[in-house]
DNA sequence: TCTGATTCTGCTTAT
DNA sequence: CAGAATCAGA
């Protein structure tokens, strides 16, 4: 190890071996902050600068953008010689996109194809339904969607699927699957898994295409090997089947996105795959304190799905684990506020350095407006997503067809928008005779711009559009995106559109689109070259952490999902109820570890201070209902977690409290035990969140300890005191019948009956 | 063909 | 509660 060398200095043994090790299959087990990044970017720069490679000879995959953009940032750092875009390191959807722009056309692609995204996707779906006279009762199109996804994870073409079809439902999913793929075809589309899909069948089909990129990426690399899918992994395997060499990061504890195809037993059983694999554990944790650290291991030590990974740090245990119960939603929401504001001033933390984290992206509102109210400043990451608003979506739309005429997915959104009198008759008769003809909308709109196929009214409408998407493509190729973007602007006089400027409603809208014009300018300036193509397909491949930006002085909230690969010197789990955490959908489907894993990442993020909290009710649908701790608060570790009650809890003093703790650091080594049973003694099991004392467990439905409360006396604060007369339905149907002391009776249902019973 | 109003239905998670 | 679908009426 040569003195002052960046990329082999200030490396732990471990971490030493895994960015020199030999170029044979390498898998690098990489717990929670154990430095996975550095390695990874090292072991890259270790690659060009040490053994020969050009930078664009490796094909590093991450899912990410952000986590791209960090990694070229970082190993240019370490080569400065090095332009950013000669690495080839970016998201498996981007590095496919790439590959097809220039080789898809040997299967029936123009090269000039659009990226349909998941909005796109379902109401293609619903289209093509419709076409088959196929209700959305029958099938709900989200389901469809479902399937078909992830029915191209797993490589499955329409026609093999329709071979197996075993039931009319099922052959009714097949022929959607088949019409959603010849539709897409017509529009020149590809939606998300396509772009993987797609490569595999380029590179499986034309072996000669493949050696070409297998002699261009003499080694492949992947970042969140854990979360790799079907799919990406025979693509992964094409790539690297002359050579093996190939470096996969990862941790099985982080798998959280099994929903959208992502494998655990890719990274558990890799030695299969590739029997003569080297394999090293980085273990020692340099991110977190030691309580954090030790809370986070409990509660994950509780999955089986899991190498026997052991996580040490050297830092010390730093303050304990804050659990915050409170008794409403707001509640909770306003203890978390008035944490933040305790924090920022008596801690001095940044808000940049603090986050709140929650499993679905409904419940950031209720923080939003608490935060709003204590005046601090924060951002949503990925909440109602800038390029979802409806101007915005116009605008694009209007971009992909001056980019591509034939996708009909665009030209659909914008051949009626700013209204011009082409209606859903005269669109549907056109869209019959496209159908007909097997060729694209467009082109129809074409020939029926020339008169005699629809109404008069309506081919002058059709011709004075046909000529404008004419000139625009035209223009695609000359102007930048964002003179292209106004000219587009101003030939529809959308803002006019609008409506009146001086409605609040309709300036923000335009706010929104000077704000798309700013981006796209944004875009032009910091892109090699940029071009109309490289723009859309940036908005299509965009991600939620793309927003965030360093430095900006704001408390971030975002997703659970959102916030791996990311640390926080103070980070909120909010939300920490039964059905939410472990959320209900997921326990049904049999993803309670998983639910595990994605608690453990959010754990994992806090450097020095971690915040859970939960509530004793919240409103769901607009109704209130009761709500539990979630189980895996009762998997916390009884040293080193502090249970305080919200509504008796002074901020200041507590924080203050906190502060001392934290700066009273030794420097002893800290490290877990070393087994699952040692693990679980430092659990207490005796310990209960102390919101099951306020609430009934008998007036939740599916509860075990439920008691009939036929003939028990009630109070709501509806209708006061009452009677439960009668009782009847099950499982989310069951209701109460409660009689009022007036005689009037009144049905409750089950699940959300918010009385009490009486005593006596 | 367009509009506003009313009913209906459904909250994971995201490249 | 909120966005989507549907419908009445101009």
């Amino acid at each position: 190890m040569s003195k002052g060398d960046p990329i082999l200095d200030s490396l732990n043994a471990q971490q030493y071996e895994a960015v020199t090790a030999p170029e044979l299959p390498l898998l690098i087990v990489a717990g929670a902050g154990s430095g996975k990044t550095r390695v990874i970017t090292r072991r890259i720069a270790y690659l060009i600068r040490d053994c020969g490679y050009f930078p664009w000879q490796i094909f590093a995959a991450t899912f990410t953008n952000k986590a791209a953009g960090e990694m070229k940032r970082r190993v240019c750092q370490l080569l400065p010689h090095v332009p950013e875009h000669d690495l080839n390191i970016a998201t498996f959807h981007s590095l496919c996109a790439r590959i097809l722009r220039r080789d898809i056309t040997v299967l029936g692609y123009p090269l000039s194809f659009t990226i349909a995204d998941e909005r796109d996707q379902l109401s293609a779906i619903k289209h093509v339904m419709r076409e088959l006279g196929i209700s959305d009762k029958e099938i709900k199109p989200s389901y469809a969607q479902d399937v078909i996804n992830q029915c191209k994870i797993r490589m499955l073409e329409p026609s093999d699927v329709g071979q197996v079809v075993q039931s009319r439902y099922e052959e009714q999913l097949a022929a959607i699957y088949e019409a959603y793929t010849k539709y897409l075809h017509g529009s020149s589309a590809l939606d998300f898994e396509d772009l993987i899909l797609m490569t595999v069948k380029l590179f499986t089909e034309h072996p000669e295409v493949l050696e070409r990129y297998q002699a261009r990426y003499r080694h492949v690399m992947v970042d969140e090997f854990q979360d790799i899918n079907e799919s990406q992994f025979t693509l992964v395997r094409l790539l690297t089947a002359g050579h093996h060499r190939l470096t996969v990061v990862g941790d099985e504890d982080q798998t959280i996105y099994s929903w959208r195809g992502a494998d655990i037993r890719h990274i558990l059983d890799f030695d299969k795959y590739y029997p003569e694999r080297l394999l090293v554990h980085l273990e020692q944790n340099y991110r977190s304190t030691g309580n954090i650290l030790q809370a986070a291991s409990c509660v994950i030590s509780n999955n089986t799905e899991r190498f026997n990974k052991r996580l040490f740090t050297d830092a010390p245990q730093g303050a304990p684990v804050l659990l915050v119960e409170a008794e409403t939603e707001r509640d909770e929401a306003l203890a978390v506020a008035e944490l933040i504001r305790e924090i920022q001033m008596r801690l001095r933390l940044p808000a940049s350095e603090i986050a709140v984290f929650y499993r679905t992206a409904a419940l950031s509102r209720t923080y939003e407006e608490k935060l709003r109210e204590l005046r601090l400043p924060y951002r949503v990451l990925g909440g109602v997503r800038f390029y979802d608003r409806a101007e915005v979506k116009d605008l694009l739309a209007y971009l992909q067809v001056a980019f591509n005429p034939h996708n009909t997915l665009s030209l659909l959104r914008i051949v009626n928008t700013p209204k011009r009198g082409l209606g859903d008759k005269t669109i549907e008769k056109l869209l019959r005779r496209a159908r007909e003809r097997d060729t694209s909308l467009f082109a129809v709109m074409e020939e029926a711009s020339q008169g005699g196929i629809v109404s008069p009214s309506a081919t002058t409408a059709l011709r004075e559009l046909v000529e404008h998407i004419h000139t625009w493509n035209k223009l695609a190729s000359t102007l930048l995106p964002s003179e292209l973007f106004e000219r587009i602007r101003n030939d529809i006089d959308y803002d006019a559109s609008l409506g009146d400027p001086n409605q609040m409603e309709v300036r923000s809208r335009i706010e929104n689109l000077d704000e798309l014009h700013r981006s796209i300018v944004a875009y032009e300036g910091e892109t090699y070259e940029p071009s109309l193509q490289g723009y859309l397909e940036n908005v299509s491949l965009y991600s939620p952490t793309d927003e965030l930006r360093d430095g900006e002085e704001a408390v971030t909230l975002m997703t659970l999902h959102t916030a791996k690969g990311l640390e926080f010197r103070c980070v909120f789990i909010v939300g920490c109820n039964d059905g939410l955490l472990p959320h209900g959908r997921s326990v049904e489907e049999g993803r309670l570890e998983e639910e595990r894993r994605l608690f453990y990442v959010g754990m994992t993020r806090a450097r020095e201070i971690l915040i859970l909290t939960y509530c004793g009710h919240r409103v769901y649908y607009g109704e209130p209902r009761y709500d539990f701790p979630s189980p895996f608060l009762n998997e916390l570790p009884a040293k080193g977690v502090l249970r305080v009650d919200a509504s008796r809890t002074n901020w200041a003093r507590l924080v203050h409290a906190l502060g001392q703790s934290c700066f009273a650091a030794e420097g002893e080594e800290f490290e877990l035990s070393k087994t699952k049973e040692e693990e679980r003694e430092n659990v207490r099991s005796t310990v209960r969140p102390a919101v099951s004392r306020k609430v009934p467990a008998e007036l939740v439905e599916g509860r075990p300890g439920r008691t009939d409360l036929l003939g028990k006396r009630v109070r709501h604060p509806l209708i006061g005191e009452g009677i439960v007369v009668e009782t009847g339905g099950t499982g989310k149907d069951r209701y109460y019948i409660v009689e009022a002391d007036d005689g009037s009776r009144t049905k409750f249902m089950a699940r959300f009956a918010k009385f009490e019973v009486c005593d006596s």
